[in-house]
DNA sequence: CTGTTAGCGCGTTCAT
DNA sequence: ATGAACGCGCTAACAG
């Protein structure tokens, strides 16, 4: 790393130095502060001659609104928080892209919160993000703490738990049931005549649900010795080849269930180092939307989830509530997004 | 996509309805507002009595601060603004995890934008952004418009430029040069005796400086007859794969430089349908930081960047002069994070 | 359609 | 070590 300070030359930039204000654009343009603000933020309460004054003036002088005098003093900030576990899960990429796509669109801006799947850190960001008086906050999971939850209900805000579903949501909730997807996961491949399962989760608590229901419902079909190996996570294709070593272990397999797609890629690279054909000798399952898998991997079959629709429907449920003013949430949503197991078969 | 709306059970929360200030934090503690502002900012100044009974007050009324109120009082907002292309490209993800990391260690919370690889989108984004007040900014690129870099530098707030190199940063630029990286690149391959080139690259700007700088180099070797490809982002695994069927037709190459990992594990899969082993019958070389593009393809070559190291560093140098309470920026800070060449050997 | 008054909740600046 | 007065920049609510 090389680095270098240097003195910067004498490049004075023209015009105000001090911040510009309201009143500084009033006094431009001839006209009442509130006047200023009007056209601004509602242009059809103000005569096209005197927006035009005012529009003029704020480009001469290059006035900047301050939102925080102005979020106190209307008590809406324009501010939606989003609490994801970790960016580096490329799985809540194209939540998060269609999330803020509609947001921004609606004038909304997005103070994001990395929880690294604790919900510890996710209260004291929670606690944290409150101060700034969001007008929404949106959390990946079901999973917080009692005070978490207190706080969330507390500010009176829309609150959105995604990627999950719960019959008790805090406000709304929108996403799948990680049992219902372990549960028609088994019941699938015990269909397809499967009976010898490997099991390779990371311990994100989410992959674990999937995982236990997994098995669970396996065992409602006699099936029992399951291969289950759990690891820590960030998931990376390594912790996927090495889990799939240990899941290998033992008995032969027909297939092994992983609790994402990069997992199962790092499951396929050690079942092609051992020779072994997929699906034919050993098919492999995994879980999410990196659409990449698919395309490098045809043999590798997976259960999709559309990320980017429950971006989409989160920004819709957010926006409907902020333009219906329920501050007070007085009604549950409840959307079940669903996912598509996507096999490829062994012939 | 199932969908209910239900009615919500009668579930009060216990506890004030409206929303506690400063102020009734004081009067259950008995002593004067600005007592407590002191408690909880600078606890030191605070006889541990009066501390208590404060901390307590804030407890007992489930207070949390207005950062809106605060920030407009103290014109500072602990509000750091990060803008990236897009949240999609995993390039980005370690650096956006280190960033954030330093900066809530700080307690400065992150505004996010996405900027989509557009100029223009970039420039409405500073303005919206700016009127939030932020400490400070991180843009990723140094390719801004006019507008965009006026109102930046009016601002006077630290802003870094990062994941690029610059002689003539706005502020802060921390990064490498990728002119320099194509440069070194093209040296690197025409010394190990590869003559045959073929480079795929989307048209995302850094991407298209690379490639250029690596095409200029190798003529100045005597190679010209390079089979360049430039497809429209986001580089995805088919677009590599698509892109090399093209890149490949014509004379044959022996080695193909692709824009990204993600690129390149598409050129990895069209070679292995055309029975080419790489790197002896096509070497192919990658960028980025897809730690699991090494692990899965150890036949690929790439480029390595630290992207960690970027935010970490970023987040430094914004606390730096934070601390040094320069507002305003008086001196250039330029660091060059670099890259490394990592080459599978043909043998 | 436009102006006036009042205050959002907090921190700065003095005084005590 | 603590308190009182003032204002940050803006908008709600009303008046005209």
């Amino acid at each position: 790393m090389e680095e270098t300070d240097e003195r910067k030359q004498g490049d004075v930039v023209d015009g105000p130095a001090e911040s510009v204000t309201l009143i500084d654009v009033a006094r431009v343009a001839g006209v009442a502060p509130m006047t200023v603000s009007r056209a601004l933020h509602r242009p059809e309460l103000v005569r096209s001659a005197t927006q035009k004054r005012v529009l003029d003036a704020v480009r001469a002088t290059g006035y900047v609104p301050n939102m925080l005098a102005g979020g106190l003093a209307s008590s809406k900030s324009s501010l939606v928080a989003v609490l994801l576990p970790t960016i580096a899960s490329s799985v809540f990429a194209d939540t998060v892209q269609a999330l803020m796509d509609g947001l921004t669109a609606a004038r909304y801006q997005t103070l994001l919160g990395l929880t690294g799947y604790s919900a510890q850190r996710e209260e004291e960001l929670v606690e944290a993000i409150l101060g700034r008086r969001p007008d929404g906050v949106v959390l990946a999971g079901t999973d917080h703490t009692d005070v978490t939850v207190e706080r969330l209900t507390r500010a009176k805000i829309p609150v959105v738990e995604i990627w999950d579903l719960t019959d008790t949501p805090i406000d709304i909730v929108i996403g799948f049931s990680h049992e219902k997807l372990g549960e028609e996961l088994a019941r699938h491949l015990v269909k397809k005549g499967y009976r010898r399962f490997g099991v390779l989760t990371v311990d994100d608590p989410r992959a674990l649900r999937r995982a236990n229901s997994f098995i669970h419902e396996l065992q409602r079909h006699d099936i029992d010795n399951v291969s289950f190996e759990i690891r820590l996570a960030p998931a990376t294709v390594q912790v996927g080849r090495e889990g799939a070593s240990a899941v290998l272990e033992g008995s032969a397999l027909e297939i092994i269930v992983c609790s994402s797609d990069t997992l199962a890629q790092g499951v396929l690279a050690e079942a092609a180092s051992r020779g072994l054909q997929v699906p034919q000798d050993l098919a492999v399952m995994g879980f999410g939307d990196l659409s990449m898998a698919a395309h490098v991997y045809p043999a590798l079959s997976t259960v999709r989830v559309d990320g980017g629709a429950i971006g989409a429907r989160t920004a819709q449920a957010l926006l409907e509530r902020f333009a219906s003013g329920d501050r007070a949430k007085d009604y549950l949503v409840r959307v079940d997004t669903g996912f598509t197991i996507v096999d490829r078969d062994s012939a």
